[in-house]
DNA sequence: TAGTAGGGGCCCAATTTCAT
DNA sequence: ATGAAATTGGGCCCCTACTA
């Protein structure tokens, strides 16, 4: 069951809960003492998180559902630590990531309890069966969530915390395996920053149209290139960019640093003189805009330092 | 060593399904 | 029949592993 995106539902019939960064995983609990974990696609990664092996508890047969999460120091989720044990199947690196930056199993949802289908049982029976789970190990939590009415509360709480943002779940939906629902609403906590195109890569040998716009922020010494952006643009706003970045054709970079910037396909530098909104869920360790979604151009064209 | 592939996520646009 | 909602497909971003 995935969330569909948009604003914060109140309103007497919603749950929330913190909306953990890291990657959605279903644990499979046998009962004899075993352990399987598959991705959202469906993937076997039980090998990938060999500390996870710790939930089996004899006797426990559940299927769970959960986020795989990295937490930093201050017991934040790190997406960049996440990145770094997924993927990962050779046993000697396996074990090197699962030492340095060991994850977690935030659990939120019981699918399965003793061979019983618990997938009809409304929201809040699910809840209250998840927390009165056998599983008592440091690699497994199961978060609590705000009662209706506290939606705004969680907003403010995961902020403050640096946490992506809240999910609210309808107190009296069953779980739908599989599908996206509107029966729960994800909302991010969304940054945006103002960005200078220094760049573009056209869809085509047409120039009327772009697939990316390479942008930049200020830097200590002129325009720090902070990442492409490829989505967010319409098929208009697409060709309208086009029409105005055409003209301001340059030869090089505009960036302060050019050497880290790399794009395989064909680049078209321009005058930094547009300036524009992003929106973003954060910045990379690299200095990179992470998930950038172009949200439009912002002031007229300015004549710039740069 | 360089290039390719794949996982996770996001959005737009097109298509299909569902309601009125 | 018509419009809205849901689903699907295609791109792109970031990061790392795998392959040649």
């Amino acid at each position: 069951m995935l969330a569909t995106p948009g604003p914060l539902p109140t309103g007497g019939d919603w749950a929330y809960e913190v909306k953990w960064d890291g990657a959605r995983a279903l644990v499979h609990l046998p009962g004899d003492g075993g352990v399987l974990l598959t991705s959202r696609t469906g993937r076997l990664v039980t090998d990938s998180y060999p500390e996870l092996g710790a939930l089996a508890v004899p006797g426990l047969a559940a299927v769970l559902d959960g986020e795989i999460v990295a937490l930093d120091e201050t017991g934040r989720p790190d997406f960049g630590r996440m990145q770094q044990r997924m993927g990962l199947t050779r046993p000697a690196a396996v074990r090197a990531a699962a030492r340095a930056y060991p994850v977690t199993l935030m659990l939120f949802d019981v699918l399965r309890l003793g061979g019983r289908d618990t997938t009809g049982l409304p929201y809040t029976e699910r809840r209250e069966l998840l927390e009165r789970l056998p599983v008592d190990v440091p690699q497994a939590a199961v978060p609590p969530y705000w009662p209706p009415g506290l939606g705004r509360v969680a907003m403010d709480w995961t902020l403050d915390r640096g946490l992506e943002g809240v999910v609210a779940k309808r107190v009296g939906s069953r779980y739908e395996p599989g599908r996206r629902s509107r029966e729960w609403i994800k909302t991010k906590h969304v940054r945006t920053v103002e960005v200078r195109i220094g760049g573009w890569v056209p869809r085509d040998e047409g120039e009327r149209a772009l697939r990316s716009l390479l942008v930049g922020v200020a830097g200590a010494v002129g325009l720090r290139y902070a990442g492409s952006v490829g989505t967010g643009f319409s098929e208009r706003e697409s060709a309208l960019l086009a029409e105005l970045l055409r003209p301001l054709d340059t030869p090089a970079p505009p960036f302060e640093d050019s050497g880290g910037i790399e794009v395989e396909q064909p680049v078209r530098w321009v005058r930094p003189v547009l300036v524009g909104e992003v929106e973003f869920l954060e910045w990379t360790r690299g200095g990179r805009l992470r998930a950038p979604v172009w949200r439009g151009l912002r002031g007229p064209p300015e004549v710039v330092p740069y």
